[in-house]
DNA sequence: TAATTAAATTAGAGTAGCCTAACATTTTTT
DNA sequence: AAAAAATGTTAGGCTACTCTAATTTAATTA
């Protein structure tokens, strides 16, 4: 059984291999960057993960997830997710709130716990923040989203999901009355700082590059 | 903030110093015992859990609590029968199979989680096993019960909770029929092994010493 | 290609929580 | 009251996870 920290690390090592290519492989000051840890203490783990053949890595190179090693890490992924879906559903708490506790309860061992949670939850497919919630076989769906940043001048999305996490950039979002599933109509762009005017709700407001870039959407007009 | 070392500490002082008088005091070894680790372990958390304040203890002293100590009990064991609770009414886990997760679910951070999982199970006063949840104000309800092996022959009780919460002794109390709110008979007792022969819905059972002192009842005539 | 910069590793150290073995104190028994 | 037993403490050591500082290797730039 793993420890707490290994957890952590693996977890993050899935979420930075599920943004890139799966041959690309993360290296040792990124992981280390992402896990606010220094790197010796990475290189340390990495003997210990790749000891326990949670990882494919040797000195110099690069760190890739073995097979085991992407499960483990869904199998933590699809908790924090379903757990993030029981306080935002059955506790009433908000968005921003849920992503802190969820990363405490995704540490606890119980296969038993999940399946309930899964059932008690109707088995959803995606949790607060649009993202999906990788089935018991460590199955993840992957739809072909598009960066808000990206969108075209005058056509419409709609928003599935969003990237950064935490509660200051949620809070934003819910002040802006943006939410899963508004229809989003771009306005306008500007070429100076790429910041650009949307409508949501019939409202129109002004987000930055920055935020633009932490805000998936789908075409309108595609099916599902 | 403390680590889960330490609310494990704490918690079990709680619980030792719930089945005493107030004023008693818990040994070392007595602890070491009861938490699975050796007296040279505990020697060296109780320095600690002075210098934090939770703990009243000299050298070759007895240990106690201080208010703040039992308070920060109270709440972990809040906390772990409120989980007990929700698992058993929501998630269809068994009696017998709800410590262990809850072992786990009781370290978890956060005031809000507990006080709204309170508000979801709408306020229940009693865990699976009958025990009292404590409030958040650290109050816990004492109810003068009775132990089975001293129950009396010819009368009627009531079972309200268990003593022990292993899953060996309560897949036993669920074989034999018996279950929390159920009314008991005493037919007999053995002078020999104080065994004694009980009716529970109707059918007669016997039950060693051991058993009879691990379950808590009350006289079926008292008003609540 | 040589120099420079970036990335990764190693060496050495600290804390928390556990252990065994030896020793000290207190309590109980004789 | 002395001896024996029980209880509690100290000393020293181990592992997991973290750090800083120094060093090595790889990648980039000149
Ligand atoms: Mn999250
Ligand atoms: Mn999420
Ligand atoms: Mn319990
Ligand atoms: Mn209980």
């Amino acid at each position: 059984m793993l420890s707490i920290a290994e957890e952590n690390y693996i977890k993050q090592l899935l979420s930075l291999s599920l943004d890139r290519e799966a041959k690309e492989g993360i290296g040792t000051n990124e992981l280390a960057l992402s896990l606010n840890v220094k790197p010796s203490t990475v290189n340390d783990m990495l003997k210990k993960l790749r000891q326990k053949e949670l990882i494919d890595y040797e000195k110099y190179g690069k760190i890739q997830l073995t097979a085991t090693g992407r499960k483990t890490g869904m199998d933590i992924l699809r908790k924090h997710r379903l757990w993030e879906t029981f306080l935002y559903q059955k506790l009433d708490f908000t968005w921003d709130e849920v992503h802190e506790v969820a990363e405490q309860l995704e540490h606890i061992q119980s296969n038993k716990l999940i399946e309930k949670l899964d059932k008690f939850l109707e088995f959803p497919e995606f949790d607060p923040h649009g993202d999906p919630i990788p089935t018991a076989n460590g199955e993840i769906q992957v739809l072909s989203k598009l960066v808000l940043s990206d969108a075209e001048i005058g056509k419409t999305y709609r928003m599935v999901a969003v990237k950064d996490n935490s509660a200051v950039f949620l809070n934003y979002v819910m002040e802006l009355g943006l939410g899963i599933n508004n229809t989003i109509e771009i306005i306008s762009k500007q070429d100076f700082d790429e910041s650009m005017e949307i409508k949501v709700k019939g409202e129109a407001v002004r987000v930055s590059k920055k935020f633009s870039q932490n805000i998936y959407i789908l075409s309108e007009n595609k099916k599902d």
